[in-house]
DNA sequence: AGTGGCTCCTGAGCGC
DNA sequence: TGCGCTCAGGAGCCAC
C-alpha cells in the first residue's frame, strides 16, 4: 500500500522517465478511476499537455501539466503508475493508458480505490482531500514542539492519531507500527499520557522510518511497484508489520497482533510501553 | 470531538 | 479442484 515512502519512490522514478514528455492521447478502461473537470472529458483535458513537473502531497502524486492543469493521484491500496518504454498491451487491471510522445504509462489498480483527479492547478491546494493535510513529516516544519502541539490536542490512541491523515500526512498502517516500535511506546496508549521522552522518541522514529523507507525505495510487502515495475526492499527491514506471532527481533517475545483504531495492529508487549 | 460501522473492491488463504 | 467464507485496508461518510 503505497504510503509516503512508495510514493515519494514513484515519483522519483517517475521523473526520469516522464519530465518533459507530451501526453498524445489517453484511454480509458474503468471510467470511474479518473475524475475530470464537471462537464469535460479526461481524455480530452490531459491530450497535448506537456509533463511539467511532478510532486508529492502525503500520499498524494501530483503532475503538472502545460496549461495550469493539474493531476492528482492516490493509488490508495493497491495503485500503481508504471512507465513502459515501448508500447504494451493492457491488462485486466489496467484502467487508463497514457501514451506519451515516448513510450507510455499506465495507471492500474487491482482493488479500484485509486483515483487520479484533474484540476486547474490554482485550485489544488484548496481541494478539501489536500488543504486538510497534517505537515510533511519529512519537511523542516515538522518539528518536535508540532509533533507535541498535534498529539497534546488530542484524546485518542496515538495509533490512530498518527494514521489520521490530518494530524501527519503521509503514514499508514505499515510505518506507524513500524515507528512505534522503534519509539517503543504500546499503539493503543492515549496521546495526552505520552511523556516528552517517549514524544521526542517518537518524532525520531517517525522520520528515521520513512527516511529508511525511501532510502529503499519502498515496502513491497504484496503489490507496490515503482514507476519502473521494480519492488522496493523496505520490507526486508520491518520489526514488526505483518510479524505477528513471529519473534520480536529486539527480545524474542512473541508479537501480538491486535486491532487498534480500527487497524491491524503489530506490537512487542516486552519493548514497548 | 471521538468512536464505530459501512462502503468501495479483488485476491489470498483457509476449511471442508 | 472448487466452493464459500473471512480478511486485508485508505479515506470519506454517517450516526451516536
Amino acid at each position: 500500500m503505497p504510503e509516503l515512502p512508495e510514493v515519494e519512490s514513484i515519483k522519483r522514478t517517475l521523473e526520469k522517465k516522464i519530465l518533459g514528455k507530451k501526453i498524445t492521447g489517453v484511454k480509458i478502461f474503468w471510467s470511474p478511476a479518473v475524475v475530470s473537470l464537471p462537464g469535460k472529458d479526461f481524455a480530452g483535458l490531459v491530450k497535448d499537455r506537456v509533463i511539467e513537473g511532478l510532486g508529492r502531497r502525503g500520499k498524494y502524486l501530483l503532475i503538472y501539466l502545460s496549461g495550469g492543469l493539474t493531476m492528482i493521484i492516490h493509488f490508495r491500496m493497491t495503485g500503481r503508475l508504471i512507465y513502459y518504454p515501448e508500447n504494451c498491451s493492457a491488462d485486466k487491471h489496467t484502467h487508463a493508458v497514457f501514451s506519451l510522445d515516448k513510450g507510455e504509462m499506465h495507471y492500474s489498480d487491482i482493488r479500484k480505490f485509486g483515483r487520479i483527479q484533474i484540476v486547474p492547478a490554482h485550485d489544488a491546494a484548496g481541494l478539501p482531500s489536500l488543504a486538510k493535510l497534517g505537515p510533511e513529516p519529512l519537511d523542516e516544519e515538522f518539528t518536535l514542539d508540532r509533533l507535541r502541539n498535534l498529539l497534546m490536542g488530542k484524546k485518542t490512541q496515538v495509533k490512530g492519531a498518527l494514521l489520521d491523515q490530518k494530524v501527519i500526512a503521509g503514514l499508514g498502517n505499515i510505518y506507524v507500527d513500524e515507528a512505534l516500535f522503534r519509539a517503543g511506546i504500546l499503539p493503543d496508549r492515549q496521546t495526552s499520557s505520552l511523556q516528552p521522552s517517549e514524544i521526542k522518541r517518537l518524532f525520531k522514529g517517525i522520520v528515521e522510518v520513512l527516511q529508511e523507507g525511501i532510502e529503499a525505495r519502498g515496502t513491497s510487502f504484496r503489490d507496490y511497484r515503482d514507476a519502473d515495475g521494480n519492488k522496493g526492499l523496505f520490507q526486508e527491514t520491518l520489526r514488526v508489520y505483518g510479524r505477528g506471532g513471529l519473534e520480536c527481533k529486539n527480545c524474542g517475545q512473541i508479537l501480538t497482533r491486535q486491532k487498534i483504531a480500527g487497524r491491524t495492529t503489530v506490537f512487542c508487549r516486552k519493548c514497548q510501553k
